[in-house]
DNA sequence: GCTCTACATTGACATTCGTCGATGTATCGT
DNA sequence: ACGATACATCGACGAATGTCAATGTAGAGC
């Protein structure tokens, strides 16, 4: 069942597009629900955690070379985390010859902040 | 920047207080990630993303016999997302009699959101 | 006291997840 | 063509997670 991770993206399937409802709307469906934990599970690991955070800082995209000497895991479970991370439309994949760079999506996780955050202050 | 420099209730460093920096924030530390990312685990579960959609749309404490009744679950299981939410430092509990009312912490919920947001648009 | 009721906790199970070693694929140099 | 490099995929393993049945605990009422 991880047939979700195919680019059906810009069909509002998965987390690229406007997917998922805010928390505080009116009303989520159990598919919407699912959709949204899919898109919070991405950031559900401190590995990835602190990839994203380490191309939220970079204005240019970062080559995986760099990932793997700045992780301490094998190269297939960063490899691994790239992945789900670029499922879940939070990364953008670019081959450059030999070497692969990723680069945030700064709307996605903009996005994601909006659905978290549409909460009325505290009375 | 006093807001956030709210204590953190109960137990000492979990997820609730303002011990997430945000991702597009100078450098996370791998303690630093791993709090963030537990903060997003909480979130990564459909049946808790609609637990916290349903007490964020109440303006009062929901009570569990109404969570049991709504979700098609055993009501240890509503009882363990329950208790996972309240770690989190998401959900605060309320007694009152033999029942158990649960409400939102709306100013966890923004803090969250400023994690993911703090970010640049895209440009 | 006893008995319901509401909820939490325990224990067990199947599924999912993170990790790594081995292997596959594609590109660059020679 | 050959070998080296960069990265992805596969297969397997232990650990964590979601779920439920059974049991425990505490309050309300008789």
């Amino acid at each position: 069942m991880e047939e979700l991770l195919l680019e059906d993206r810009t069909s509002a399937g998965k987390a690229g597009g406007d997917c998922c409802a805010p928390l505080a709307g009116p009303e989520i469906s159990p598919e919407e629900a699912k959709a949204t934990a899919a898109l919070f599970k991405a950031l559900a690991d401190p590995t990835r955690v602190r990839m994203v955070n380490m191309l939220a800082n970079s204005a240019e995209p970062v080559c995986v070379c760099e990932m793997n000497d700045h992780f301490h895991l094998g190269q297939p479970t960063v490899s691994h985390h790239l992945k789900k991370l670029v499922g879940a439309g939070l990364l953008q994949r670019e081959q450059r010859g030999t070497w692969a760079y990723y680069s945030i999506d700064r709307d996605a996780l903009n996005r994601l902040a909006d659905v978290t955050r549409a909460t009325r202050r505290t009375r």
